[in-house]
RNA sequence: GCCGACGUAGCUCAGCUGGUAGAGCAACGGUUUCGUAAACCGUAGGUCACGGGUUCGAAUCCCGUCGUCGGCUCCA
């Protein structure tokens, strides 16, 4: 924690709306106290959109609340008390805290303890500051405002539990959210500006649209495309496939589940096994009588050893009581003590294997590189076939946590534009920028043109745990991205600790019109798999030599992306992509001029345009609005006068009327638009 | 997973402190023949998420389960 702490220099750089928001913070605390004398509070900082203010409290604060704090908030700003700066010596801080004068509007009997845990974690020689407003003084680095009266408009928005410092084992707090503006119009704007981002919300857009939908008795996390959705994906896997067949890609198709040895292998089991869906246990019936004794066996073991154990602590205490035992005796017991822990462990592994040697085990695959392995493997391979590059639309399932899953942005199916590329080190480079060459060239076909790349490294004290223990492999293989990165002029930032197990990665994130983040693509380098799958190449010199490997999914996964196309566009899909391209209204139904809209609906299928015709009762302006609510792209209006000249009257959804243009003609721009994605 | 809010017709929502469920759109059946964002009339549609409890009586109150949403990194 200490490494990351901010110095006073740092803090003092806000932004003036940060500074605003953080002063509201105090205002919060102080209209809080107020109504409860009694609270505790932890952090308060500017966010994002906002500020927050952690407090402990047995009342449980509720929405119902809002209104109350916010009437005493207003009073504190009416009231106009300065901001005032203190500076006070570490065992001030500490009296004023002991007595509960921190956070707080008055001395209390309860110490401010959180503000107390705050300044034991203050380094020594780093200035203390208080800062007061009225009858409220609270432990801060500041800056703050003025005077509460600057604060120009403020509303509490939210609440959310956290524990303190994040951390699972610390108390648990009520985290109250608000926002402010210097001004009132900026406040509303901002609501307005969310109310705006609603309508665009993909979970909203997806239903209205008919792209996908959820159902209980299928699953959380589990989406399912309607025929319009799929049209999506489908347009999505086209262009893939196109542009991966231009750059040398060769397509394979792989089950989506594998035995758990796979897995062992390929190292999910252990190191990704929590995100991966529970086995699917094949069991003779005498199995699992075995099995449950072994759980049983397990149970037993643990219990007797804790008994035990507790036994011989209880000796090392007695031996630690006495002065006469000597230094070298108290190590010889603690030395029995790990002795015993080892046995234990050895036992208890010795039962697992056991459980484990019983029947067989399936998996659902969390990711397609295990299989895709073995299909490098499946063949003897020479130095000749590489760069090998294995494509796959692969289907995968992940057991995201349930407070996780979100819309299409986070789900426990998916469909991921996937492919592993098998090189040797010499052809890393061209292939590592080729791909990030791919992405790019998406990016400005779909007019993305907010990203950041995002270089995740290991952390060297997880080795073993989170990441494959291979510290020179890691530092050779993050050395030489870093090193791609920084020749291809690509902007990176670099993000410690949230590396792939098997290697280093680079994922691209975006942020969708409505300010939502995403990450949409990846890039990642994998020495490990290729190693533990003992995957070779004959080289020039006539020795084997192990691949570097490449994963990547430009596209991310059709969820995702899909999700994020939504939202990017919201809703009006370009014609290529959209899931009805053309919709056909008729004015009238006269015989002769269906015939000529049936005509143009067959010529439109034949040459795979997606096409509808709308010969319902109602009037024209009934059948452009519903048409216009579906955000069908392009609308041919005929009536009797397109009929007589051969002409289709064009509108285009947004655009409005375009006015008649020859039938042929306005077919061939279609045609021709489609063809070269145009936007 | 944890904390909180929410779950009423296909969709959007109403239903006050408990008295037996309603509107608009969509659907369906008619009538209407309309030139660029909604013609008219009618019909049907609900185990009020699910399960239990309190009560003479529950969509409404209580408990549990499931699901959705917001938050759980941003450190005086």
């Amino acid at each position: 924690m200490d490494e990351d702490r901010k110095t006073p220099e740092q803090r003092a750089q806000m932004t003036d709306i940060e500074r605003l928001r953080h002063s509201t913070a105090h205002v919060l605390a102080t209209a809080i106290l107020k109504i409860w004398p009694e609270a505790q509070f932890a952090a308060g900082p500017p966010v994002d959109n906002g500020f927050y203010y952690d407090v402990d409290l047995p009342h449980r604060i509720s929405p119902d609340d809002f209104e109350k704090i916010e009437a005493e908030m207003k009073k504190e700003i009416k009231a106009n008390h300065p901001f005032e700066r203190v500076e006070v010596s570490r065992d001030e801080a500490l009296a004023l805290g002991t007595k509960g004068r921190l956070a707080a509007l008055s001395d209390r009997n309860e110490p401010s303890k959180f503000k107390l845990d705050i300044i034991e974690n203050i380094p020594p020689g780093e200035t203390i500051s208080l800062y007061r407003n009225g009858d409220f003084i609270d432990l801060c680095a500041g800056p703050h405002v003025m005077r509460t009266g600057n604060i120009g408009a403020f509303k509490l928005t939210s609440l959310a539990s956290a524990y303190y410092k994040g951390d699972e084992k610390n108390p648990q707090l009520q985290r109250v959210y608000g926002t402010a503006f210097k001004t009132r119009k900026e406040l509303d704007d901002y609501f307005a500006m969310l109310e705006e981002a609603k309508k665009r919300d993909h979970r909203k857009l997806g239903r209205e649209l008919e792209l996908f939908v959820f159902d209980d008795d299928v699953g959380p996390g589990l989406p399912m495309f309607l025929p319009r959705g799929a049209v999506i994906a489908e347009e999505l896997e086209k262009l893939a496939k196109e542009t991966e067949f231009a750059a040398g890609y060769q397509r394979v198709r792989t089950p989506h589940i594998a035995r758990e040895s796979l897995y062992r292998k390929s190292g999910h089991v252990p190191y990704y096994v929590e995100s991966m869906f529970p086995p699917m246990e094949l069991l003779e019936e005498g199995d699992r009588k075995k099995l449950e004794n072994l759980a049983i066996a397990k149970a037993k073991h643990l219990k007797s050893f804790d008994e035990a154990s507790e036994r011989v602590w209880v000796r090392f205490f007695d031996e630690l009581k006495k002065p006469e035992t000597s230094r070298e005796d108290l190590f010889d017991e603690l030395g029995l003590i790990n002795a015993a822990e080892d046995a234990d462990r050895a036992q208890i592994a010795r039962i697992d294997e056991l459980s484990r040697s019983l029947g067989d085990r399936y998996y659902l695959k969390a990711m397609n590189c295990p299989h895709h392995h073995k299909l490098f493997a499946a063949l003897p391979r020479s130095y000749r076939d590489l760069p090998l590059r294995l494509a796959e639309y692969g289907t995968d399932y992940r057991y995201e946590k349930s407070g996780e899953l979100f819309g299409l942005m986070r789900v426990r199916s998916l469909q991921m534009n996937d492919a592993h590329l098998y090189m040797t080190p010499e052809q890393f480079e061209a292939e590592f920028n080729a791909v990030n060459q791919m992405y790019l060239n998406y990016f400005k076909l779909f007019g993305i043109d907010k990203y950041l790349m995002r270089f995740s490294t290991h952390d060297p004290a997880k080795l073993g745990q989170k990441f494959v223990d291979e510290p020179e492999l890691w530092k050779k293989t993050e050395d030489m991205t870093r090193n791609v990165l920084k020749n291809s002029g690509i902007n990176f930032v670099e993000v410690p600790n949230e590396a792939a197990f098997y290697g280093p990665k680079i994922d691209v994130q975006a942020w969708s019109v409505i300010g939502r983040e995403f990450s949409i693509a990846t890039n990642q380098v994998d020495f490990a798999q290729p190693r533990s799958f003992d995957l070779r190449y004959k080289d020039r010199d006539n020795t084997e030599k192990t691949p570097i490997c490449i994963h990547r999914a430009p596209l991310g996964t059709h969820e995702r992306f899909i999700g994020f196309l939504i939202e990017h566009y919201a809703g009006n899909f370009p014609l290529w992509l959209s899931p009805e391209q053309v919709r056909i209204l008729t004015i009238g139904d006269e015989p002769e001029l269906l015939d000529y809209a049936r005509a143009i609906l067959n010529e439109l299928r034949g040459h795979q345009v997606r096409a509808e015709i709308d010969i319902s009762t109602d009037k024209i302006n009934g059948k452009i609005q519903r048409a216009e609510q579906m955000k069908v792209h392009t609308m041919f209006v005929i009536g009797k006068r397109d009929l007589e000249a051969k002409v289709i009257s064009v509108r285009v959804h947004g655009r409005g009327n375009l006015g008649a243009t020859p039938r042929d003609e306005v077919i061939s721009t279609l045609l021709e638009q489609i063809k070269t994605r145009a936007a």
